[in-house]
DNA sequence: CCATGTTTTGACCAACTGGTAAAATCACGC
DNA sequence: GCGTGATTTTACCAGTTGGTCAAAACATGG
């Protein structure tokens, strides 16, 4: 965010992030390590194509997107967008790498010394929340996911395992107490996914059966 | 299934299933009406179609998937696939027509007169065990809808839409007579739906996190 | 207002896309 | 085993796709 475009956070911040090591940003100037600061035309530009990049992906997933729909989107030309990401693959990397950025550290900031139901209430209406506000993330997500993640499978295997078995220890240690009731934790987590998911993911669906709009509800549990 | 070809159940049977009215199968001959019996390799090679068809439009969605691909999976040539169904289009809109009959009839068939709590978990269960039997189509189907159900809106606003009004008001009576607790019921709904989709739709990520296979849990509520 | 580096464009390409037409092959009842 | 209709293939097409390249236009500090 401050050491120059080629580094983007999830790159460099191994701790905070996640490690997909991939996705980057690229400049033709790009040559490993020196790089200049961004220009506000580069970030006006880079912003509006992964805004552009965000709108289309998340709609008709990696293969099912063109070049031109989000050059049309951005309003720049395909050759202008190839100036800033160097191909298709990585506009849609870097999206999925802050995504992913962003995905995980709800989980990792749980504090494991909270209120139990504080804590994992807390979790599910800040993930409801960014469903609510960031659904084309989470349709950019879901396409990922279910044709199989081919570009982000190795950080669900290890980064995401390794972060949701923690927290499943961690419910696990808090119902063997006594503090909460006694449920599988990935189950629990996984219906808390499940129902933020479903908001945003299948909004359309939600709003054509309601026939109204804002089909947010409280979270529970 | 027995009239013809030219005809699908979900195009005639229109009480029992719904109707899809640009979702028909179709052959050269098939001049609106008259038709002859399908013969055995009309038969094979439709449902190797159709299937190929399941596979790859189930994971890369209607615009990302190629005539080319579903050749691969199924088989045949392409221009022998386009001999069969008149074009992708054709293909994608029956997998959804015969989708959408099996998606609506569990709905549609809950007894009002029976147990609440059973006729409840019996859906639940239905619902789970199909995505877990037929994760494709639930696949295929969250594909539709996070594009904004282009094709299927209609179905969506109409027979959907009146189907679930119709359910919710069942669960109203229900609770309002005591038989149950006092819940949204359209919310009671999208979270069976949720929970349903989320292990087909999800069910890489689920296993990537579980680490190991069957992830499918009981139903409960 | 000029020089240098940045940004944008227009022309282009090879590969792929959905789809067509006609010829070739096949299956099967007679 | 032959003829007719069913099936499959071969060759092809026009439009789209991701991507390249060099030239043009722009910005901006001196």
């Amino acid at each position: 965010m401050s050491q120059g475009i080629a580094c983007p956070k999830f790159l460099t911040d191994r701790k905070g992030g996640c490690s997909l090591l991939f996705a980057r940003h690229c400049f033709p100037w790009d040559d490993e390590f020196m790089s200049k600061p961004e220009t506000p035309i580069q970030k006006k530009n880079r912003s509006a194509i992964m805004n552009a990049g965000l709108e289309v992906f998340s709609k008709f997933g990696f293969r099912g997107s063109t070049l031109d729909q989000i050059a049309l989107e951005s309003g720049l030309s395909k050759p202008n967008i190839l100036y800033y990401f160097k191909s298709k693959e990585v506009i849609y990397t870097t999206l999925l790498g802050e995504l992913l950025t962003d995905w995980l550290k709800p989980v990792r900031d749980i504090d494991p010394d909270g209120d139990p139901i504080a804590e994992i209430l807390g979790y599910a209406a800040h993930k409801m929340e960014m469903s609510q506000n960031y659904p084309r993330q989470s349709r950019l997500y879901a396409n990922e996911i279910i044709q199989g993640a081919p570009r982000i499978s190795n950080v669900l295997t290890s980064e995401l395992h390794e972060v949701v078995d923690k927290f499943a220890e961690l419910i696990k240690s808090w119902s063997k107490k006594g503090l909460i009731r006694d449920v599988d934790p990935h189950h629990l987590i996984f219906s808390i996914w499940a129902m933020t998911q479903h908001y945003a993911d299948f909004d359309f669906q939600v709003r054509a059966v309601l026939g109204h709009d804002d089909p947010f509800p409280k979270g529970e549990k």
